[in-house]
DNA sequence: TTAGCCGATACGGATTCCCGTAAAAATTAC
DNA sequence: GTAATTTTTACGGGAATCCGTATCGGCTAA
């Protein structure tokens, strides 16, 4: 089993569980805590200069970021402790369930399990754990399909700058500039009007303050 | 010290560290978990019936409702029970940090407590627990602040529902007719349009996208 | 009662957006 | 290299929105 977990968690209550389950595996839970992002890159980082890595990183996803701080999301902390560390084994603990968000974990930053806390999810994590140990990645329960089903419509980046700059308040007629500015193609009036046109079709969506309600919805933007 | 506490929450690792909370504070965490609103109310309603009510409520505000349930979150499960049961007191305990959200709660809901999931809850819990079994009321430390300064624009009944409606890609020539149908004054297109405008000048916003946006980040619609 | 005030509604011009069509450019096929 | 296809862009009419102004209707105060 593993011998070095790092917990990074900002909720106290939730620290306390995963540290309890971490016991329950013979995992020895001793200086292994960090409630943000920077403070659990530190440790993995001094812990890669002492020789004696942490072998996995537990991580939520959202952490309110009360003083100014370098990494503020467990997003960015995980592709930092990647870099840092290549080997290191990475499941996030979150309440988010958004297939969006959790098919980008797996496909884009390649973490080896995703726990989604919920009525089990103390025993979820524990095998996840265990799996993830046994070199296999582990997803919990009823998330597979639904990260597999894509969605009705794939946003591109250039459709995610648009509606991004939409719910800013730039104004439409405003934007082939800024697609331009921001090397984005195709960035004519008409092919963003195409473009927007032809998302609110395939979500039956009919405007777009409900296609921003939808994007803020589905955290796509 | 109160002696029977009801937990409402449907992760497993939060219930764990409540339920070590409230052993430490000497109740007994027996029989007094429900992982879901309806469950919650009903242990509610049957505590009553056997004249051993519950003294207090745990609750969360998010449950996510896999089941067709008939109370689904925890704003609804709050208004249930304080009208079965009025003298029961109520600790909100949520990663909610929106000031528009938390001061409902106490305003328009009268909740007794409200602890936000955080880097020292489970303290803050017990605190709680402790300042209203003396009769008095709890907020997380900085939240009081934030709950009391009033938004740039207070939403009034209307101006949601015109902002709901939008977000669901109602067109705004549109919404007259549907005022009219839920009773909403005024209901003009004139001055659906001046209110529109209204908000969006102290707001500092320059379109309904963004509008639509900003009300999603902040949970008012 | 009536003059004055204020909010709601009606109206109209300017702007922006929607959407279909056509031209231009880029890509692909042969 | 040229034709065919697709993609991008340009254009224009109609709809919806924005915003200023004016009228309507209810309310208050002298």
């Amino acid at each position: 089993m593993f011998e070095k977990v790092l917990i990074a968690e900002d909720h106290q209550s939730i620290k306390i569980s995963v540290t309890q389950t971490l016991t329950n595996l013979g995992i020895e839970a001793r200086d292994n805590y960090a409630y943000d992002c920077d403070n659990a890159l530190q440790r993995l980082k001094k812990a890669l200069q002492d020789n004696a890595p942490f072998e996995l990183l537990i991580t939520d996803l959202s952490f309110d970021d009360r003083a100014i701080s370098i990494i503020s999301s467990g997003k960015e902390l995980i592709d930092a402790a990647r870099a840092l560390q290549p080997s290191l084994k990475i499941i996030v603990f979150s309440a988010e369930s958004s297939a969006s968000v959790i098919g980008k974990l797996f496909e884009e930053q390649g973490v080896n399990g995703y726990v989604k806390k919920g009525r089990s999810d103390t025993e979820e994590l524990q095998k996840a754990v265990e799996t993830i140990h046994k070199g296999k990645t582990f997803i919990s329960p009823g998330l597979q399909q639904a990260v597999k089903a894509k969605n009705a419509h794939d946003f591109t980046p250039l459709d995610i700058a648009i509606i991004t700059q939409l719910a800013k308040g730039m104004l439409q007629k405003n934007l082939p500039a800024y697609l331009q500015e921001q090397n984005l193609k195709p960035s004519g009036l008409s092919s963003v009007e195409k473009r927007l046109n032809h998302i609110r079709e395939t979500l039956h969506i009919s405007s777009n303050e409900q296609l921003v309600a939808f994007c803020k919805d589905k955290k796509i933007i």
